[in-house]
DNA sequence: TTGTAAGCGTTATCAC
DNA sequence: GTGATAACGCTTACAA
């Protein structure tokens, strides 16, 4: 097995090889005028055939640009999370920049800082974070503030002097409350996700702005904390409904694992959904379509979100052509729309 | 917004500050001998004191190693590839590197030379590449043969120079035929993924052995291929082996979303599960427990795989004490091995 | 239009 | 033990 360094050639081999000063193969390779048609074309000859490629090293550490962005990310194998950071992936490539995915489990809230300090060691340019559930400890990250890291967090809380992108969150939940009102249902219970999580809060803000604009009252029997995402809250969530009595003919789950829990638990227990009860969920997650009934749903652009992300981040990294830092501005708050997918787990009453 | 670049204090900053050469200043960092204590301490106050971090870039370039490791990957936004990913980058973050993600999806082929490509400019010291589906295109990696890039693929073909990491998908459906003749079934369908995925070949061939080691004669009716690992894969497979009226107890899904599929297709024609088909899955993705009935399915060790995969190809860009590089020896293949795991979607005949 | 010199922040080599 | 000095491969002045 051969070395693998094996000696590339340099910026002066090139030059050597076309005749002229190493200074001349840089002017040609950074699109400098002031060079000859004749001298730019031996040169390239010389570039291709020498498969000469400039080394990033040598440009980072002189340009103090590593053309690198960090996204630090709740648990990756979630589909969402995973989502997001394919779009932002692609939307960074697409800019010529690259992406160093750390994936940190909530469980392990040390790690956090640690990924966070060996991104910035590694000179990342700017940052997005996507760990909806914990709070953005902006202090870990800009030790100084006087000095301003471009940072994104994606469907965070809002923060201060943080930028964020998220999904609207209060217009999803309104929006799959009302449709479930105009269907005919008022007695509607919510299945709310932790709470831990701003995204469950807005949703079931949205929920409430929903009723209240119809002219529904709210009850408070009718608000079932899941606790969790997953199917087995859901279950859970249904099961204590149902033993407390609470009478409701549909159900906005924040989640389609919860939706699809709390299906689950109805069958189980003899109803029929959505003859009996209409269920909502949020997500989209592939399998929505395929359940029986297919489920009705708020679908999250998490694609959409995570190439905003991307190119909002870009925009902040940019420099001006005479070599300043772009100003940021201050720090906005990117809201996507959501979309309601209507299939087949709600009927009319 | 002050400049993000602020001039961040170098090794001969701390020099000045301890009073003495930067290269003493490198010798402590790097813990070299012939260092007194006290000056040793006088250093590393210094570094305190400025908060001083060495430059990766500067390193980097002076060693010409990056400490940077490429993962290629089908689309990450599948679980599965997830997994492994976030498998990857732990192990890999472990050790002292970083971990370079590039989710390039199956549609575009073109992409993951583009890849391929960006990430050698990076100089990434070693290689993953999850993308079973595709045919692995060596040399497009290694131009040179004489050069040995350390590449490990994930989950992919057995290809001449490669190290693999991957499942033993062969034991794996080996295992669960076998359970399901062991259950009383010999009339065995089988819902085959597509065939350009070595993996679904060759639970075909577990598929086969468990047959054969049975005494079960295999019947060529009841080999199915879904074309497509998804849920409506799934669908349409269990309805043509319905309509072509071939008669079986039992299935052999060789992906949940197809098992998934297929239940809720048999569900739709009448036919319930397990009490008059049995199904076993293989994946046991998230929701396999929580279905109805929850699945019994092949549990697919797909966080552990990618973690190998990060040992062993930080195994191979090893250096050895003396700075020569270690011999990486003859390519290997890893098999990881399957779980069964007993749920409720199997019934005793 | 082209070439020369300096320097980015580190580590390795060789004196002292 | 410690400190000059020379690389590493590139870009940005400045000179010719």
């Amino acid at each position: 097995m051969a070395d693998v360094r094996v000696k590339r050639p340099t910026i002066r081999d090139v030059a050597t090889e076309a005749g002229v000063s190493h200074q001349t193969v840089s002017r040609v390779i950074n699109g400098h005028a002031n060079v000859t048609a004749a001298t730019r074309e031996r040169v390239h000859t010389a570039i291709r055939d020498l498969s000469y490629v400039p080394s990033p090293m040598a440009r980072a550490l002189i340009s103090n640009r590593t053309h690198s962005l960090g996204l630090v990310t709740a648990d990756i194998s979630d589909w969402f999370f995973a989502e997001a950071a394919a779009g932002a992936e692609v939307a960074t490539r697409k800019r010529g920049y690259y992406l160093m995915i750390a994936s940190v489990e909530d469980a392990a809230p040390d790690d956090a800082a640690a990924y966070l300090r060996l991104m910035l060691e590694r000179r990342v340019e700017g940052l997005m974070i996507a760990r909806p559930s914990l709070p953005l400890a902006v202090e870990q990250i800009r030790p100084d503030p006087t000095t301003a890291f471009p940072i994104v967090a994606i469907g965070s809380a809002r923060l201060a002097g943080v930028t964020v992108v998220d999904v609207d969150n209060r217009q999803g939940g309104f929006d799959a409350t009302s449709f479930l009102i105009e269907r005919g249902h008022s007695r509607i219970a919510v299945l709310v996700g932790p709470e831990k999580w701003p995204s469950a809060v807005e949703r079931l803000d949205g929920y409430r702005d929903a009723l209240r604009s119809a002219g529904v009252r709210e009850d408070a029997a009718m608000i079932e904390r899941a606790g969790d995402w997953g199917l087995g809250a859901g279950q859970a969530a249904v099961a204590r409904l149902l033993e407390a009595g609470t009478e409701f003919t549909a159900i906005f789950a924040h989640s389609d694992l919860l939706a699809l829990g709390a299906i689950g638990e109805l069958r189980a227990r003899g109803l029929r959904v959505p003859e009996d009860i209409s269920v909502v969920g949020y997500d989209d997650i592939p399998i929505a379509a395929f359940g029986t009934p297919p489920l009705t749903t708020v679908r999250q652009p998490m694609r959409a979100v995570g190439e905003l992300a991307a190119n909002v981040l870009l925009d902040a990294v940019g420099w001006d052509v005479d070599g300043r830092h772009r100003d940021g501005g201050s720090p906005e708050l990117h809201l996507l729309p959501t979309k309601l997918v209507v299939r087949d787990s709600v009927a009319s009453r």
